[in-house]
DNA sequence: TCTGATGCATAAAAAACTTATGTATATTTA
DNA sequence: TAAATATACATAAGTTTTTTATGCATCAGA
């Protein structure tokens, strides 16, 4: 569905930050804000999304709050403190990765 | 075996780029060059590289030529025609994608 | 002479994501 | 007011990409 697949592997960092942003997000709330963000660049899948969600959950770094609105069930997730964690180490390794690539595609940034 | 899977998806546009700018490389040094310059930060390990290149080169994007150094035989790759013209799609896409990333994770940067 | 580096390759497994499908409620529009 | 679209969750099958594990062989240096 993307044209290109650089955003594998990045899904998770991103979904951290965002919750680290607004505190308590759901699913569909998120990959709302993610098309906002990047102009419909990036969709990020229910496919990728869900799955993903539980699985952060698994690993201790997202807490859920199940909210009824009207007839219709929300699940808020927000960041725990392993979560509040793991967001730095992810932003920082994302730092990282850019700082990399732009050397690796950059042969004048190479020198800094 | 790298920390991070930040670098999934973009193996493909850092050997374009390679080719591109040292005109012609064979494997080993790809993987070589890639930990110089990232300084050991990513390690593209043959299980990921060599089947790559033999994609690369069955898309049409990449030439060979065999060359036998003593009993030893290296495998030159080079970029063509549409291999250069896809170096050049593939570095905007990770441009686009170090954009949007940043302006998912920097609030900061949205406005601009 | 043996260890590590050079240089290629592939196969099995795991990981991450896409595509497709399903269910249900709420809202908008023709 | 019926139909289409948006909201909101979920999962399963399939694909792609990468990791891990092997394997083979040559060459240089301690």
């Amino acid at each position: 569905m993307n044209k290109t697949n650089l955003y594998k592997g990045s899904l998770a960092t991103i979904i951290l930050k965002l919750l680290n942003e607004y505190d308590k997000m759901y699913g569909y709330e998120i990959a709302q804000k993610v098309r906002e963000i990047t102009k419909g660049d990036l969709k990020l899948t229910e496919g990728a999304l869900y799955p993903l969600l539980h699985k952060l959950k698994v690993q201790g770094l997202l807490d859920v709050e199940v909210v009824k609105i009207g007839g219709r069930v929300r699940k808020y997730y927000k960041l725990t403190e392993a979560g509040t964690k793991e967001t730095v180490n992810k932003l920082a390794e994302l730092e990282r990765y850019i700082k990399n690539m732009r050397a690796l595609v950059n042969p004048r940034s190479r020198d800094s």
